[in-house]
DNA sequence: GTTATAATTGAGCAATTATTCAAATATAGT
DNA sequence: ACTATATTTGAATAATTGCTCAATTATAAC
């Protein structure tokens, strides 16, 4: 009858109070969804690899493909899901198109990372 | 015959010198694979809201699931993955299990993404 | 010991994803 | 216009993943 959600276990084992005070304080789903995608963004090597080596410098495609050992295809599927996330900016020049970091988020992001593993 | 790998485009393409520096300045595959796994576990709605909650407080498993609104099996899963990586710790008391944030990095990452987002 | 319940676990399934391959665009040089 | 090449794109495929369900383990109360 009551709308209690049937996920949880019995009432004496939820705090409710707890429960109710910290459901308050994290952001809305929306907003997670989206700060997940974000991090879904760097949790493949391939593209951790281009976003590493796109924080040392502006590179074109070819070259990402040289770097990361990777298929221009493949490469080039993973900038555009990038490019859709506004991680990284492109500049065209010629016939060649040009990539780099969007702001310094990422590389902080990258950074923060690494210092957690190194730490283990 | 030589052993050009074959993904990229031609040699005048690539800037061979850049792509040296490069390659000799981003992090070691296994170490960008350990990075990756990081970011994949914030990569996940589910799992970034248990992190999200236990940054405010300690939570048990019953507790989470109550918060985030998914099974109790499911948490599970998802917190024996975090445990795994070495992000959260447990503490048993009784028949229940109480989970915490393992180290300040995980905080710090998901305010560095929650910037990068409200800034777009 | 028996019962109740918090938590974990393994198998199975539907959905997502990273890559390959082939084809299409876009630009530069002839 | 024609060719060469840097990049993008869509479809297909194999692998991964998050959840559910059923069963199990661990602890507490009786």
């Amino acid at each position: 009858m009551t709308d209690d959600k049937k996920y949880t276990c019995s009432l004496e084992a939820v705090d409710l109070k707890k429960v109710k005070l910290v459901s308050g304080q994290i952001p809305e789903i929306g907003k997670t969804k989206f700060m997940a995608e974000l991090f879904k963004a760097f949790s493949d090597p391939t593209r951790l690899q281009i976003l590493q080596a796109l924080s040392i410098d502006e590179l074109c495609v070819c070259d990402i493909s040289a770097i990361v050992e990777v298929s221009v295809s493949a490469i080039s599927h993973q900038l555009r899901l990038l490019r859709n996330l506004h991680i990284v900016n492109n500049r065209k020049e010629g016939k060649m198109v040009y990539y780099s970091l969007n702001d310094s988020h990422i590389e902080q992001l990258i950074a923060v990372a690494k210092e957690h593993i190194e730490e283990l």
